[in-house]
DNA sequence: TGATTGATGTCAACTTCCTGACATGAAGAG
DNA sequence: CTCTTCATGTCAGGAAGTTGACATCAATCA
């Protein structure tokens, strides 16, 4: 492969960077950046994750996520005991006003998400996922 | 579409960390950073282009495309006029040097993209191609 | 001709993210 | 039990990128 602008790993970043644009716009009504957005769905789905475990979730590193935490708590979006009854781990949940503002983040990131597929049919959707799942498998 | 980890927009910021990731420790032993590489092959591919062209085609403002131009100045590996002969826009091209460097470097990134599409038979890698592009038409 | 619009380069200040380093606590090997 | 190893959280410093602003130059239009 020619490693140009017209290769796949140029598209794949030229996609990525659009997504993120579209993503910004989307969330900035809310005060929300995609950084934020992305820590609180995962937070959503596991519950007490850790800020190491959300920091490798969202491909930054951990003293990152701590200042992007501390940020969520600030406005009081996001809840982490100030010590550990176990370990050093500080489980990270959402607190009522960010489970609300993640559900409304949510549909404006399904949008945007959906008129980036919106001209692949379900099929090429699905080998679309498949193969990327293979070529971050293959660079593991 | 779920906006969660499992999503297509996740995998494709999966895959470009990934491939951000392998092409930095490619690039590393060269000196250059993956955001160099891709201002060189924009330069190398379009001879004469002007910086703020280069920070459209690398995904950065051209503030940030004019700094990383005065690391490369100095480097000796791309040079530009101090005065343009007609316009604002400064001419920008490789130096010998940094021509030779661009080859070598080319070489170590086609590694990691055959690596990255190493589980992808030829069909494959066309169809993913087709609806990365269609992903990013759609986001324009 | 003169004014306006758009693109480019550049300066400054700010934000975000990273690397390096260190202390803490759990888990495992001796 | 003790020592080593590893992951976590945190602090400090620096690198990279962004926004906002301004001057310059070409092109366009009244």
């Amino acid at each position: 492969m020619a490693p140009d602008t017209s290769s796949i790993g140029y598209l794949v970043k030229h996609a990525q960077a659009a997504l993120h644009s579209r993503m910004e716009d989307a969330l900035r009504p809310l005060g929300l950046s995609v950084s934020q957005y992305a820590c609180m769905v995962l937070v959503h789905e596991q519950p007490g994750i850790s800020a190491s475990e959300l920091a490798r979730g969202a491909f930054v590193t951990r003293q990152s996520m701590n200042a992007l935490l501390r940020a969520l708590i600030e406005r009081g979006l996001v809840r982490r005991p100030v010590r550990a009854d176990t370990g050093r781990a500080l489980p990270t949940e959402l607190t009522a006003t960010g489970t609300e503002l993640l559900g409304r983040a949510e549909i404006l990131v399904s949008e945007v998400q959906d008129r980036m597929l919106s001209r692949l049919a379900a099929a090429e959707r699905r080998a679309l996922e498949g193969s990327l799942l293979a070529c971050i498998d293959a660079l593991a």
